[in-house]
DNA sequence: ATTTAACTACTAAAAACTTGGTTCGCGGAA
DNA sequence: TTCCGCGAACCAAGTTTTTAGTAGTTAAAT
């Protein structure tokens, strides 16, 4: 039973779907570590949260001797894409557009990243459809 | 006492934030009325959601006749900042230029889109600073 | 076989968020 | 002047998120 809509993760799930998506595979000892220095947990806080993630359907666990090894089953751009769009949707009145141009305005682009993604563009302007996912 | 930090706001304050900020300045009601069709809320429950966003400083009321006026304290282009800041930092490695591609890449742009990005890039390319808001 | 260390399952609880009811005061209408 | 309606103040309650403890199981080691 699908507990919601999938994903719409919190910030700390967040952190350990990184993890996750980092290792590929991870025991929750593993995640644990990989936090240590960025966001200190216990060990049974992680746990709890990877069973939350369990029944939101972004992860599974498969025993591996006496240990669970959880690996993601959302792939990381769906996140992002839901994620983005809910930003776009809240703050940018739903213009993924005029969110690229508050980073250029903002300066959150370096020179080189504008840049390069001018390069980005330029190429995509050539070649029209590139949908070969 | 700062409740928390400032801002990180959630998506029913962003919400409310959003006619706030459209309407310059509003009652409870004028919220309530403006959200009906998007977000049927109680009278009271902008109420208290406006006394955490007073709590959390982002907004000011002033008394007038018997009912308060708020006004934004914070600009939306900050809350926008802070909540690209965030989710680039969770979901794109820090790199602003990622999310653009993601962008790109996923089809959240169109071609047309796409093309006056380019150009507001050329543009920033010859033209250094352009403050010009 | 017994101990032990690691790990899961169950439980809890505080904080934040969401939602809305009740009460009380005040200003205008009858 | 009394009453009504609008709005603020106060308060209640459910849900989600974040955090973690305790108990119990299991595999490994001695």
């Amino acid at each position: 039973m699908a507990r919601k809509k999938l994903s719409s993760l919190t910030d700390l799930e967040i952190d350990i779907m990184n993890v996750v998506w980092r290792l590929g595979r991870a025991t929750v000892r593993q995640i644990v570590e990989s936090l240590r220095n960025q966001r200190p947990l216990a060990y049974t806080t992680v746990q709890t949260v990877l069973s939350i993630l369990t029944q939101k359907g972004v992860v599974r666990y498969t025993r591996e001797g006496r240990a669970y090894v959880y690996t993601a089953i959302v792939k990381p751009e769906g996140v992002r894409q839901e994620t983005i769009r809910a930003v776009v949707d809240k703050l940018f009145a739903g213009s993924p557009q005029s969110l690229v141009m508050h980073l250029i305005e903002s300066d959150a682009l370096t020179a080189e990243e504008a840049e390069s993604l001018r390069n980005l563009l330029d190429r995509m302007a050539s070649e029209p459809e590139a949908s070969d996912d």
